[in-house]
DNA sequence: TTTTTATCAAGAACTATTCTAAATAATAAT
DNA sequence: ATTATTATTTAGAATAGTTCTTGATAAAAA
């Protein structure tokens, strides 16, 4: 982790009587410092590396946490656990149904995804979730091999 | 239920050595005639109505069936429970993050959300879920009164 | 028929997540 | 400084959605 993310780290504003603390630092560390999309319990064991009192309990207040300042994003995929992104780049997901992996994808310059569908009337958009699925490129090469 | 989606419904094919029941027909027409997304336990009370021998782990292998072969989908929205859906137009899911309703939207004509992404070469998709988070049209309302 | 196979029902088991209560640590008030 | 308040952490219990297991049932195949 670089001196100027450290820096940026220090920054994040949890709000009128909330802290930053030691934990909250070390999740989003490791957040920042993959680029899966790692599950709470995969940030746990990452952790842990780093602090060993922290509990798992803890890494899900910390993941919220993040995720209600808006500096995480959660990731949801069908009925397995939710998953976490330090990504915050306007994005979408491609999921991989055959070896089940997770990618960023970015999206076409101009690009709005919210653009494509027909709003009822009144609505106010906040975001969007994106996610594409289908064959990743290594797994559709290994299917034509056979 | 009208005499021309009954139809359809038996010709839904579970595949070799699948069969239609009434337990999976039951599941079908309940869905078919719900315009809100139920949950897996909605359909099970839903569907209990019409036959109280049904079991919710029944309910589940059913919906789990009608996904597989392509005629109902399942929308995850968050850590909430899955919600099920007949509507098999392609379509968008808006959720209002205000009153926790889910309702589906069209695309505009000829649109593609997953053509607003950069793909990864040689990638290949088979479809996409798009969700708008936002406040509905009614909770908009709502707010501007106060 | 008999045999095989798919499905069902009921409840137990599993797992991700949330909750609870007591301990700790940071902040605010005195 | 000292005390009081409040936020956070921890560990484990509790919850809830979903899946699994087992024996029963029913449809299809032999």
């Amino acid at each position: 982790m670089s001196q100027n993310n450290n820096k940026i780290i220090e920054q994040i504003n949890f709000g009128e009587g909330h802290r930053m603390t030691p934990q909250r630092r070390f999740v989003y560390e490791v957040l920042m410092g993959s680029i899966d999309h790692p599950t709470a319990t995969e940030v746990f064991i990452r952790v842990k590396d780093k602090m060993d009192s922290i509990s798992l309990a803890t890494v899900y207040n910390c993941l919220d946490a993040l995720v209600g300042v808006g500096v995480v994003r959660q990731v949801n995929v069908d009925r397995e656990p939710s998953r976490y992104c330090g990504n915050l780049e306007p994005h979408a997901h491609f999921h991989c149904e055959t070896c089940a992996s997770v990618m960023d994808v970015d999206l076409k310059e101009g690009a709005d995804p919210s653009n494509s569908v027909k709003l009822p009337r009144g609505a106010k958009v906040e975001k969007f979730e994106l996610a594409v699925r289908g064959q990743c490129p290594e797994c559709v090469r290994l299917k034509n091999k056979k």
